[in-house]
DNA sequence: AAAATAGTGTCTATAAGACATTATGTC
DNA sequence: GACATAATGTCTTATAGACACTATTTT
């Protein structure tokens, strides 16, 4: 950390204390613009799973800094929206509207100099999507070759992202301080998946036992064995038999869809 | 969510909208520096146990808003500061200063009208302080009785704060969202307690096992089994023995050191 | 000896991992 | 019948909880 030079500290002058009428005074008097505030963002890290592989959502800047160079989809916070109403606003922009789509509070990012322009404070959000969903975002964002879904690998401990355009061209080098966001956000999902239900956010309405153990192999960049997998899915009451199947040129394995219970 | 007014959308010269290329792109390389930005704060939830008991550090408020009641140490993050060097120097103020401290990042609480004055994003920090830190923080800051450390109830699932002064008063009303930041706070320390070796923050250099089950059981609100507790531990490689004892009314018990281990 | 806490041994229930085996469809 | 995947059975090992028991100090 690089010394500074101290700055007065960003307090209105003392007053005397107490009183709800002092309150409304002293609100009247507040002038907010007083001192220098950072810019505060979101940013969204978008995970899908499909083909056995992880994704995540890139978008390339058009304009400077980093013009050219993948970054995370992300946004300025208004005045009037809550941190979340932002990253699902940015989050809609590219997948489509969506409230239901799963999105989580990941980190905040704030180093001094972590924006070359100005002090930029980024709250990082972690969203999962469908590959259905995926497949509809792919549609609309694919021709302009502006943005895509990089593959996230993982390399003796360390993670790179390989282009869908190109899986032997260089790894991209993400704007900002942006690929840490990334491994931050695999940490967590990897986390979260040993006792949450997340995974099934990862899936369609139904969707088998390889499924879910294909999507939990995925993210957490492992072999499950089967036996143990199922026991446990089934020993949890988080997924109910549809009745239906799905058949290919083998054994139909049933069709299971996701149930809240005792988790 | 309440309604507000809406505003102009913090957006340059009319661009068109081409499909993915979207506003926040545009956004983020814009002059930020002409639209109405949130002020950051960080809040510091400070957390020790002694005497059996999991106590949180809360400052009486002297100015508006909400003067006169007890909430969470904060101040606003300066433009030349990280998040964690901001929330460092607010925990110094209050207990001395001490790079050493455990601090982690919590989360993020923006809602919009969280602060009646403006909008104010806060990032919430975790810190764990050994009893004898608090010890000193106390002799600063109970004469005054501007501050002081409550101890943190759960009744039937609900979190209580309990006065260090009258143990009998009605509960302390905290300002703004600080009651949900304690909340998430106790949350996040008994999830972390399982998997991680925080304990260790909130005991002295050398401790004996029964100290160390007293820190869990404290935290998280219920009896461990003993003999299962010592196992658990010594099989984890997180301690080593000092060769010292404790001596009471009673066999003396061991003196142990925590080490960096397998974990 | 009594009191008090430190520390250990053992049994059982539970869960995970390894591995083999059976089941049921398509081609 | 060959093949491919679904689904289950079983054995071993690791671990948590319950409980009883032993150990070592002070008074």
């Amino acid at each position: 950390m690089t010394p500074r030079a101290p700055r007065p500290e960003p307090r209105p002058a003392p007053r005397p204390a107490s009183g709800a009428r002092e309150d409304e005074e002293f609100l009247r008097s507040y002038d907010a613009s007083r001192f220098e505030r950072p810019s505060v963002t979101v940013d969204v890290c978008v995970f899908s799973v499909f083909a056995a592989r992880l994704s995540v959502l890139l978008v390339k800047r058009t304009e400077p800094p980093f013009a050219g160079t993948f970054g995370l989809p992300g946004g300025f916070v208004r005045m009037d929206e809550s941190l979340e109403e932002a990253a699902r606003r940015v989050l809609a922009a590219k997948v489509g509207d969506a409230p239901d789509i799963y999105l989580e509070q990941l980190y905040t990012f704030g180093a001094p100099d972590r924006d070359p322009r100005t002090r930029v404070v980024s709250v990082a959000y972690v969203a999962l999507v469908t590959r259905e969903r995926l497949a509809r975002a792919l549609a609309a964002l694919e021709p302009a070759r502006d943005a895509g879904w990089f593959e996230v690998r993982e390399r003796r401990g360390r993670l790179s992202l390989v282009s869908p355009f190109d899986a032997e061209a260089e790894e991209p080098r993400l704007a900002f301080d942006h690929a840490e966001i990334v491994e931050t956000a695999v940490r967590r999902i990897r986390g979260k998946l040993e006792y949450t239900t997340i995974a099934f956010q990862l899936l369609p309405e139904r969707f088998t036992l390889t499924d879910l153990q294909r999507v939990y192999e995925t993210v957490l960049g492992r072999k499950l064995a089967k036996a143990a997998f199922r026991r446990r899915v089934l020993d949890a009451d988080v997924v109910k038999a549809t009745g239906g199947e799905r058949r290919g040129a083998h054994r139909p394995a049933k069709l299971y869809k996701f149930v809240r219970g005792k988790e």
